[in-house]
DNA sequence: TCATTAGCGGAGATATTTCCTCCGCTTACC
DNA sequence: GGTAAGCGGAGGAAATATCTCCGCTAATGA
């Protein structure tokens, strides 16, 4: 969306019309849900069904697929980052930050449609990358809290936290209605962090390492 | 679609040629990992493709799209029941038993392609009623046993089990190479393990009733 | 080793889906 | 109430996907 740091984007002189400003809105919405379900190909003809909008009503906000597939990106990026500022300015303890940035993000459905967009993306834009950062650094900031307390198993580490993320935020597929799909999400949660806890408690060994956010890097710089 | 309900399918004079019996092996291994990235409805192109053979073979095995989706389907059932079967057989404890099969369904990734594939197939077909029914019951009959001697939280069902083990066997989305996939998930299937034990001995509340499958089922059939 | 034929591949005609512009109509705004 | 920002969606062009057909390859069995 345009964020007009300082160089604007199509200067508008004017602020966008009241009926304009709700569209835009419905459109990022459906489309994020749209792509969860049908990943970043998916036809943008039913991104505006879903948002109650006309097709050319999309096409005048969003030039093209990558317009959009940005605008929802930069979204995510953004609520992810307040979820995590909120979760260490709450919470002084490093378990319970990390399970309050667990419950907000899930909560959001912020971190599923990451991956899929980000891929498709490529890493060329700057303000992306930068939102990125921004929002992987305070995650990792967390983790590191919680390891420095000691409440948080040493051999897990971000990309666990991260990717698991991933697959409860993901809708399950088949014709499950979004309330319980919700439901079942947040209960695995409690199931996950319950587990967390316990393992390390008992400090159980996983199978390998540490995975760390280099882990994950590595694949999408490296192949 | 071949229905024969006892026949052999499709009488054949001889066994199947060993490339053949290969290319239809390979078939289904590729149908089951397209569909899982790219849902049931993805091009059959990619899944001839990815087998390693020509177009014109996967039509000549599987005449549509439906017949090479249930044939998907059955093994992954199949598949499923002898996951359950094995874990009945080798563990007398409950929660042991459940959690082998839950390790043995994840590696298999068995779980993932059976929401999606049956959304697209319905329930007209016997054959594969019967199968789904044989997989589930047992199933059921692992968390019922953990239910009787105590080792699983009341609260946990069948609902819980089984969509966390969808949830876990998707790949995840984006360029995460097969390995690092697996290892993530079967780090993730650990957590969960520890804390549905530890959710257990502490009885922890989960927010609602304890979900069946008939809750899952109440959707496919109603709606 | 060779004859037989099951089975293979993939070019390409056809059908389907998706893209995206354009313009007459509607409605938010002042 | 006048103005123009914004809307919807029909429809032609382009991209994708389907699925047949037939000349070629190689597994099989004697």
């Amino acid at each position: 969306m345009p964020g007009r740091p300082s160089g604007a984007p199509t200067e508008r002189t004017r602020p966008l019309r009241a009926d304009a400003r709700r569209n835009h809105q419905q459109l990022l919405t459906a489309a994020r849900d749209v792509v969860l379900e049908r990943g970043p190909g998916a036809p943008l003809d039913e991104v505006a069904r879903r948002a109650g909008v006309g097709i050319g009503t999309l096409y005048r906000r969003f030039p093209d697929r990558q317009a959009l597939l940005r605008a929802v990106a930069l979204e995510a990026l953004v609520a992810s980052r307040r979820a995590a500022e909120d979760a260490l300015a709450q919470e002084s303890e490093g378990f319970a930050a990390l399970t309050r940035y667990l419950r907000a993000a899930l909560s959001t459905r912020v971190s599923a449609v990451l991956p899929i967009v980000l891929d498709r993306l490529g890493d060329q834009d700057e303000e992306l990358r930068q939102a990125r950062e921004a929002s992987a650094e305070l995650v990792q900031r967390i983790v590191d809290t919680a390891h420095a307390d000691g409440s948080l198993h040493p051999q897990v580490g971000f990309a666990d936290i991260g990717t698991l993320l991933v697959r409860l935020a993901r809708p399950l597929p088949g014709p499950v209605p979004a309330a319980l799909d919700d439901q079942l999400a947040h209960r695995q949660l409690e199931l996950f962090v319950a587990g967390l806890r316990a393992v390390s408690e008992q400090r159980t060994p996983l199978a390998g390492p540490r995975l760390e956010r280099s882990h994950l890097r590595a694949i999408r710089d490296g192949g």
